[in-house]
DNA sequence: AGAAGCTGTCGAAGCGCTTCGACTGCTTTT
DNA sequence: AAAAGCAGTCGAAGCGCTTCGACAGCTTCT
């Protein structure tokens, strides 16, 4: 292993002068930096990243707070981490994995609920964090999330504007909603309220992943509202099987019924009738996550929600309603 | 930020007695211990990682370099990387989400090709590491991946027991197939070797994902062998358009036609039709890699190849081949 | 009874790095 | 021409921890 001392040695010169060149905290003559640069590539030194982090009084490693649980989202789960990971490294820093509750200077939390338990700990302590997701109460916290509310208002003028007055919304797992992470609750209320504005009737249903799940739900919504022609999935692992059952009962889409999804464009693309959705910017959020958290680091920027605004790429699977007859 | 010393100071011990009592190298008398002990308690101490990487020459972090692209078996992927984190946890470590290239002292590789670029780096360094999945030359490596070929073998024996003569498999996608990854390559061989052994006749395509794909794929596949009755799908993605198609065809599941599918148990019990599947065992895979890598850091241990001996869950998609007609 | 061996504790060195104060030799100001 | 300022460099201290050698006070063996 090279050490910093190594270098200093081999460029002839300080250790602290190694050092400076390397923060830039102090100005280094243009020669002595290319010598000592020279060196450290000769020797193909790297920082030792516990040294570093013990004399500088900061680690350089974010970490990311993933939840145990793989029943949901996962995808997106992985594309945010991924991002995260990519984007912190071209600042500098390393994305530790984080499956339990404590953790280094600054973290990244993911799959917040409404009343987080962590919430009351990251604010006594004044290590920077970022949140993806909005808990009830965002005072003091910094939050990235798509806009929701905006997601679902959405999804419903979409199908508004195509004439539909009767719309069906296929929710996330009730498990979902008992755990209050307040982005399905969200989705419903920006929902409902442009729905009350365009004059559309909105069922909505809890629903599990799973095409047995889907075929009892499904079942229902159309026993309760058989005008239904429109419908909004926000469970990723029901638009398949919803797709199957309408194709079963002789249901065409887009002809006779209309499908908007909440998913990943992947994801959209890839099924078996391409979807119209709105898409979960997951790499972005990841992104955005990671860029405000090496901000607060750097004593830049305080708190602040962001929220993403919501695109609906309008593919095969949204029509105009069927008249009615 | 509390410290050892101050630990000491509290406890009215050495810093060195603190630092024994935390490592158990030395002994300590049960009075002191406990004193220390309620010392750190009350003041909520927590050790340094980066002093304790600079003092102890090892960094107790382990990375998990993850594939950048997320076009494939993503939720496998995950379920590896959150089993990986929790077990390292257990052992005391903490695993860095490594995108790039380079590394701290263990890691774990994932998504290894066969002719890995970073395997001849790997084999001169000597930190420690794991891969998950097979290269080519396992020499001086320590690997662990389902056994594919028992895999394949164990999907046509399933098919041949039940009399199905004819089996087509839709395989990965293509760029799997270019990529090398081994995996798909293997599967293949093992269940050609046994398919001889059986008197099975079988039809190889690869696949991407998707419905579109799957419609052109299983449209050439019948007819090339109109005859098939027995498929075996390894691409995740193709699962559902698959049993879509068949279904729109008029072709029951299992009556007529039997699918076998290989991907994680919640994909198979969440397909439209309850999937005979073998199971990736992912979390079984994280947790190995972590384990045999604590063991190498520990001096315990050396090179080996652990292969997992693939499991056959019957569930409701397969059944015995039509009588020959 | 003395030698030998344990056990439990301490002090000090040092891991690789950052940073602060100090110093040197200039250039600029008054 | 002396004072003041600055760019460029160095040395030393110290971050929080592990670990090694030393040693005091016992117990056990011969």
């Amino acid at each position: 292993m090279v050490t910093l001392a190594e270098v200093a040695q081999h460029a002839g010169v300080s250790a602290s002068t190694v050092s400076h060149v390397l923060s830039g905290k102090r100005s280094i003559s243009a020669t002595t930096r290319q010598r000592v640069e020279q060196s450290i590539r000769e020797l193909g030194y790297h920082p030792n990243a516990g040294a570093r982090a013990l004399a500088g009084k900061r680690s350089n490693i974010i970490a990311l707070m993933i939840p145990l649980r793989t029943d949901m989202y996962v995808p997106v789960m992985m594309e945010i981490a991924i991002a995260a990971a990519a984007t912190a490294r071209t600042h500098g820093y390393d994305v530790l994995l984080l499956t339990g509750e404590e953790g280094p200077d600054a973290m990244i939390l993911m799959d917040v609920e409404l009343e987080d338990q962590r919430l009351p700990l990251l604010r006594q302590t004044d290590r920077p964090s970022v949140l993806i997701g909005l808990p009830a109460d965002t005072d003091g916290l910094t939050c990235v999330d798509l806009d929701w509310s905006a997601t679902g208002a959405l999804c419903v003028e979409h199908l508004a504007a195509l004439g539909h007055r009767d719309v069906a919304v296929i929710g996330e797992a009730p498990a979902v909603y008992e755990r209050h992470t307040g982005f399905a609750e969200r989705t419903l209320d920006g929902l409902r309220s442009r729905a009350r504005e365009t004059g559309v009737r909105v069922l909505h249903r809890p629903c599990d992943g799973g095409y047995d799940a889907m075929a009892v739900t499904l079942a229902r919504i159309l026993d309760e509202r058989p005008a239904t022609t429109g419908f909004v999935v926000q469970n990723e692992s029901a638009v398949e099987p919803l797709l199957a059952l309408l194709r079963q009962q002789g249901r065409a889409v887009p002809e006779d019924v209309s499908v908007v999804a909440v998913c990943p464009d992947q994801v959209a693309v890839q099924a078996s009738v391409r979807l119209t959705s709105v898409a979960i910017p997951a790499q972005e959020m990841g992104r955005y996550a990671v860029e405000h958290l090496v901000a607060k680091l750097d004593g830049r920027g305080g708190d602040e929600v962001v929220l993403i605004v919501p695109e609906l790429t309008v593919r095969a699977s949204s029509g105009p309603a069927p008249a009615a007859s």
